[in-house]
RNA sequence: GGGGAAGUACUCAAGUGGCUCAAGAGGCGCCCCUGCUAAGGGCGUAGGUCGCGAAAGCGGCGCGAGGGUUCGAAUCCCUCCUUCUCCGCCA
């Protein structure tokens, strides 16, 4: 959510930066004419509620020294129902402005790259050497299958599409990823692990972004109005929703590992096979809460802490700065970590890492004071994954198969492995 | 799932329709007193948000949330949420 009076003041050159996006803002002209009616409004009820606050005085001093009010009340009851009115009014004009503002992306920052589509996000850097090998190398999916490690047909037969068994040493490496993750981000980098709860509430995904437009993306428990959460991202950030932290205790930091649900409506056909894109996957996710005029230092930093996890497991990948197209509903800007797939001779997507800046903060009512006393403000907020444990599996059975069907285990993950070195 | 009880400011807490547009206490802040400490005394303490305003300031809202009744609601009514508790079920 955008500040309404930064949108009131620069209306224009707000709306300037976001058509960068490419995004529909037709919505956008309404804003100024519903914020107008909605303050015109204010000012005449606001009236109207005063001179009730004060004559009820009068009255009641009437009453106790025993004097006729019958005018007065009645007098009152008219502006009474002249209050109903306008209150109903006011209502309706800032639901219809809820629903503008509600809608509005965030604003791209200066540095980020204006762009159509994906093909213009920019290549930040690269790390690592991609395999060469003197064998046809196989797809993760077959690989997983013939070692015993990942069972999709019967995933499909217990639950349906896009989802899979983990078995075995399959079943091991995926947990021991997640640990070696949780491990190193809270060991290493000061992060604080949680165990966030899976199911969330409405107010919940509105504080991160995913509702109101994005609903069908996620599922829902219908008697509850509980949703699944597409990412640890929602809970984590909300933990703070609605309160206001001691600014010495800025930047919070957690790492967070969850199961992650998504209905990947609109990506029928997409990555149809493997472990790419599931309805259900695993991530351990970072989770920053800033000061302002840190929020982009931190971004650098915490970026740096998700590559942190390829390098150690010796994946290549490459890091991309998103292009405007390509940011997101609620980013302001982002990094793509990807990391290399040898079969599809392509880098995908492993971790996205985005500084929200106040636009998250500002929907869930997230602030610091800068020391006691002071005015609260809001807090900038980041996340990444550090990592999609899902797509590392695919990416380590993939760069690291050889030519007799095994696969070696990173060095790192040994130890979580119960001293394992290969998979065979 | 069923029955009870409760949600008031940083904390505790009084308050059953109008001098409560929230008493009191603790805590916190400032000050006084005391050589220091302990003890004592005085003053302050609703934060936040919205609107108008260049500002000072003025006004609206606020007792878990949202509605309703009323000239007037912390107080009465309805719906919902949360916590505690008893019963049932349960890893």
């Amino acid at each position: 959510m955008l500040d309404i009076k930064l949108l009131r003041a620069n209306f224009d050159e707000v709306k300037e930066r976001l058509a960068k996006r490419g995004e529909d803002l037709s919505e956008l002209d309404k804003f100024v004419g519903l914020d107008e009616k909605r303050r015109e409004l204010i000012a005449k009820v606001e009236v109207l509620k005063a001179e009730r606050n004060e004559v009820s005085q009068k009255v009641a001093e009437m009453k106790r020294n025993k004097e006729n009010a019958d005018d007065t009340i009645a007098r009152m009851r008219e502006v009474g129902d002249e209050i109903k009115t306008l209150d109903e009014q006011l209502h309706q004009v800032e639901e219809d402005l809820n629903y503008v503002i509600m809608r509005i992306p965030n604003i791209p920052h200066e540095s980020v790259p204006v762009g159509d589509s994906e093909d213009d996000n920019v290549e930040v850097r690269t790390w690592g050497e991609k395999p060469e090998f003197a064998f046809e190398p196989k797809p993760h999916w077959e690989i997983g299958t013939d070692l015993n490690l990942l069972d999709f047909e019967r995933a499909a037969k217990v639950t349906g599409s896009r989802f899979v068994f983990y078995r075995g040493l399959g079943a091991r490496l995926e947990r021991a990823l997640i640990s070696f993750m949780l491990d190193l981000h809270s060991e290493e980098h000061g992060y604080e692990e949680m165990l966030p709860p899976y199911l969330v509430n409405r107010t919940s995904l509105t504080g991160t972004g995913q509702l109101p437009k994005f609903e069908e993306d996620a599922f829902l428990v219908e008697e509850e109005d509980y949703f699944l959460i597409p990412t640890s991202e929602v809970p984590v950030t909300n933990y703070y929703r609605d309160e206001i932290l001691d600014g010495a205790q800025l930047p919070v930091a957690f790492t967070a590992y969850s199961t992650n649900f998504r209905s990947e409506a609109g990506s029928a056909g997409r990555d149809t096979r493997g472990l790419i894109r599931q309805h259900q996957f695993n991530k351990v996710e970072l989770v920053r809460f800033v000061k302002p005029e840190e929020s982009y230092d931190e971004l650098e930093k915490l970026t740096g802490h998700a590559e942190k996890v390829l390098r150690l497991l010796g994946l290549p990948y490459r890091v991309l700065k998103m292009c405007t197209a390509d940011l997101g509903f609620t980013a302001a800007k982002k990094y793509d970590l990807e990391v290399w797939i040898p079969t599809q001779d392509t880098y995908r997507e492993i971790s996205s890492c985005s500084n929200f800046e106040d636009f998250q903060a500002r929907r869930a009512g997230i602030r610091f004071r800068r020391e006691q006393g002071a005015k609260p403000e809001f807090v900038h907020t980041l996340n990444g994954s550090g990592l999609a444990v899902g797509r590392t599996v695919a990416a380590i059975l993939e760069n690291f198969q050889q030519e007799d069907g095994s696969v070696v285990i990173p060095e790192v993950l040994r130890p979580y492995m119960g001293g394992k070195e290969i998979i065979r």
